[in-house]
DNA sequence: ACTAGTGTATTATGCGCGTAATACACTTTG
DNA sequence: CAAAGTGTATTACGCGCATAATACACTAGT
């Protein structure tokens, strides 16, 4: 696993992001087991209260459960899988429209814009990390 | 001058944002005073220095100028204040395409959403002040 | 049984950065 | 000249967050 980190948001919320991102690709599946703690700790080379921190938020979000002392597993309820995705993509079109909409952007052009840099734009990172 | 805060983001980084989105909108003219630090700290209840802080960056990115000890005022280079506007557009789409790429969003369905949001957005605050 | 692996909880520490508190230099105006 | 207004610079403070150090309960494998 991979975690591209910036400076600007806390590390523990950006492991749960990154988890959400692969759980709406279907990455995931249901009942499958992550990583422990201290693993994922360690591959991302950060302290693992950190990965507790990350999961623990998972867990009251019902992304993952935990049984006795066995390896979280991710949740096997469906909806709430499915419904990560939606989150993720709501969240990213409020937030955008909410940004654009202070500046009066004609919806048109926007679609336009949006259109072509979803096209043109194949693996380009960084772009607008805001950092 | 009404500036609404989130707590994720430094409040001199808001300023300025709130500034260029002033700017965006065509509600700053060239040449035009800008409120002195004191004044505009006293506006937005925080401190003086935070309103410096943003200041010194709009400066360094050409936004404002500064004569003497007179007050700042919006830069009267027209090329630069038209930039501003397309800055914040272009961010703005960069962020979204890049946010919602790595979800993998057929580009129909989004714009639909968009579409939808920017129309039946009026008003709505708040909506994800991500907080 | 012992060891090493799970998850979980508590407490303390350190640091970066945004903010705050001052002080300084200058100009204008009364 | 004094007072009040500019912008600017320097230093100190406080807080959030990541880290760290343990400790505990439990299980699986040897």
């Amino acid at each position: 696993m991979i975690v591209k980190f910036n400076n600007r948001d806390p590390v523990y919320v950006q492991v749960v992001r990154h988890f959400k991102e692969q759980i709406a690709r279907g990455m995931l599946e249901p009942g499958q087991e992550v990583s422990s703690r201290r693993e994922l700790a360690s591959q991302l080379k950060i302290n693992p209260n950190t990965v507790q921190r990350a999961y623990k938020e998972m867990e009251e979000q019902g992304l993952i459960y935990t049984e006795k002392n066995s390896p979280s597993k991710i949740t096997r309820d469906e909806d709430v899988l499915h419904r990560v995705r939606e989150e993720l993509i709501l969240e990213a079109v409020d937030t955008f429209v909410t940004s654009v909409r202070s500046i009066n952007v004609p919806v048109d052009e926007l679609l336009e814009l949006v259109k072509e840099k979803y096209d043109h734009q194949s693996d380009e990172e960084g772009g607008s990390a805001h950092d």
